[in-house]
DNA sequence: TCTGTCGCTTGATACTAGTCAAGCGCTCGA
DNA sequence: TCGAGCGCTTGACTAGTATCAAGCGACAGA
């Protein structure tokens, strides 16, 4: 399979396998595969059985679902999360499916063997429902927003989130608008509208810089709430 | 604590104990608490620390949201299954709070001890992981519907699902309607005006009984997509 | 350099679902 | 048995978004 021994260092970063033994990550390492992607890739098709679980080590994927014609984001995924782990452990169809956006390093573990590592390894046992607790909560936390609040106060809401992990007032957008707008729940022409809407509470938005000239003020728009920030 | 000998068999035959041995589960029993409450018991409120995990055994319980006094409900879980798991695998505040309907029974196992027997027991490990991505997997439909279905759609598929899981054509409304309208996102008006509307589709409502008359005309309105079924 | 494409924005309009208000009918307690 | 309360329904109106359509501007390929 096409792991190198000098990939192993970067894969052991990884929280999933932080608290595993040295021989127990090489031996899954032995049987997984570590593979590079353009942008634009399809990896997986929503209704396949799951072959392998995938980790992202470099790059984003888009996780979206389909129906007739129609796609919406559910989540996008950054380095150093998995996806379709619950398919994997159920060993059930997935959900959705999945592209990288970006040029992506990806690594893939055989189902089979995931699901045979997590019942002899307790330390990848518990990497495994931390990540798969973490990506829970995500998309409770999706629908909630969804629910809850208005198409412009998830966008506010999500620039406040970028600009602090990012650590300053300004950043640029890590993807298309249009994506953005989707995994918002959101037309691409609402998503104008409501960055219109930000910048009376804000915000500047030139190209795919976004600029918080008022943090309190869009603050004070957006209502985080404290639970819901990660 | 007030788990009685003679409770054990039923809460043996939850998939969670299943494979677990006699032992290991007499341990976990040794430390959990079987409790009973009245309808409309609140349980635990979002925002604050998991102390156990709760695994309906009878009745139901509502998980549901709030934000500025508006209420959504998130999730109802029937036994056999548990909720707030992920909150307590990461021992990360509830993201929501949750409510008996009815009179229920619920077992209650200390967060510490839940996390502790995971790690030991890899039985147990397994029904928990199964446990959580089928959480998660209710949870990401829950959302792909909202987000690519009308909400009268949403109560046709919901119905078709009722019915298959009754196995009949007829059947009760496990809850007051303006709860039910609240999980699939509507307000109780919308919910009347949706029922209005599938009754040129072939369903019945009289009271709290739903009878569905013409099936395929019905499925044919509600497109279910065989993926989302459970 | 020109030009077609594509992503974004803006405008006009339509529609879904929410809000507010009133009325109906059942249940339960006095 | 009556009346109050509550859940549900219905009507009128509104708000928030989607849709459809057109135009703009940057970038890539000829």
């Amino acid at each position: 399979m096409s792991l190198r021994r000098s990939d192993v260092p970067s894969i052991r970063a990884l929280p999933l396998f932080q608290q595993m033994s040295e021989q127990a990550l090489a031996d899954l390492m032995a049987q997984s595969m570590l593979q590079r992607f353009p942008a634009r890739a399809d990896l997986i098709r929503e209704g396949e059985l799951p072959d392998f679980l995938y980790i992202v080590v470099e790059g984003a994927v888009d996780l979206y679902a389909t129906r007739d014609g129609e796609e919406t984001t559910i989540d996008i995924v950054y380095p150093p999360s998995s996806f379709i782990l619950a398919a994997v452990m159920r060993d059930e169809p997935w959900l959705k499916s999945a592209r990288t956006l970006t040029p992506s390093q990806i690594l893939m573990i055989p189902s089979q063997v995931v699901r045979d590592t997590f019942s002899r390894d307790s330390a990848f046992a518990r990497g495994i429902v931390d990540e798969l607790a973490k990506r829970y909560r995500a998309v409770t936390r999706v629908l909630k927003n969804d629910r809850m609040r208005s198409s412009t106060e998830r966008l506010a809401n999500w620039i406040l989130g970028m600009a602090q992990r990012a650590g300053s007032n300004a950043f640029e957008l890590p993807l298309e608008k249009r994506k953005l707008a989707s995994f918002l729940g959101m037309t691409p022409e609402s998503y104008s509208r409501s960055i219109a809407v930000l910048e009376k509470h804000g915000v500047r938005s030139q190209g795919a810089m976004i600029t918080i000239d008022d943090p309190a003020g869009l603050a004070e728009f957006a209502k985080p709430s404290a639970i819901e920030a990660d």
